[in-house]
DNA sequence: ACTATATATTTCCATCTGGAGCAATCCCTT
DNA sequence: AAGGGATTGCTCCAGATGGAAATATATAGT
């Protein structure tokens, strides 16, 4: 049977095929399952994430994190309120501003869906040696930390910074 | 500022965030690009791939090769074929189904939109050194070829075959 | 104080996507 | 050769997504 591997390996994009393979089978299932068991879409996952590691942003500052347009960001935090997993409040110095913040139950359920991502990934790498994975970990890490210079949309930012 | 990278080095779950991140970044700019000047979309590329590598095949086996829905499969064809990209002819054994064909302008613009691809890719990579491309294309294919065993959605086919 | 402009958030709408179901055709059994 | 189940391809519908406009509030200039 021809699978999409064999395709990918006459492709003049080895490196981004692959990983885009291996993110569409990684995340979609996992995804799948999120929104199956706890009601959760993928960007009202993101939003938790970026409130569990700072509280207190509101929904400008996680547009600009995540780089997500403003009606996503808003309908997830809108998502997120009514099943009480974030807080909303309005900022007392300028009212425009909703300062949100996870609950304990965002919190945990956040943790337990981290879990399971991080299990699957565990279970992914066990085809590697510890120093492949760890290799592979600082590779990914550098290209993701030069995206300014190669990313095909952002505008370039001065490069010297 | 902070950014979707500070939040991702606290994860556990550090090898697919980055690629999930590096992707998003690599990927959708371009398939909004080729949007722009071509007016397909992604499952058509997709499908346009599928015919480039092989032709003569049907919309059953570019679902089973891409583990996409048939409707999607369809509807990219059918646009493929209005826009002359392809060719659908009826089998005249079997006249369920339609036997699929890239057209001449079909290889013309899938080639310059894998060029874009491949050239997009290259500067990517220009921030790694050739060795260091090498291992990582080695590792990512590793873990491509390993997705029946980890892909969470996947029905876990015999690990013996 | 009043208007003009900027910012934060939400809503409207058009499009993409996938699940489920439907029509046409084929193959197997009798 | 007729009937029943399987297969191919398509359409309907509901949900997700993002661009652009609308709404609410803040700040600046006079």
């Amino acid at each position: 049977m021809l699978k999409l591997m064999d395709i990918l390996d006459g492709t003049s994009i080895p490196v981004n095929y692959r990983m885009a393979f291996i993110t569409n089978f990684y995340r979609e299932p996992l995804l799948r399952r999120m929104e199956r068991e706890t009601g959760m879409i993928r960007p009202e996952l993101t939003v938790l994430m970026c409130l569990s590691h700072r509280s207190g942003l509101n929904a400008r500052d996680i547009c600009e994190i995540t780089e997500q347009p403003s009606n996503t960001v808003s309908r997830a935090v809108g998502a997120l309120v009514e099943k009480g997993y974030v807080t909303r409040t309005r900022d007392a110095v300028d009212t425009r501003r909703n300062v949100l913040a996870i609950t304990e139950a965002g919190k945990a359920v956040h943790d337990r869906v981290m879990a399971t991502f991080a299990d699957a990934e565990r279970v992914m790498l066990e085809t590697l040696e510890p120093e492949e994975v760890e290799v592979l970990t600082r590779l990914l890490d550098k290209l993701a930390r030069d995206v300014e210079r190669w990313a095909p949309g952002l505008p370039a930012k001065a490069q010297g910074g």
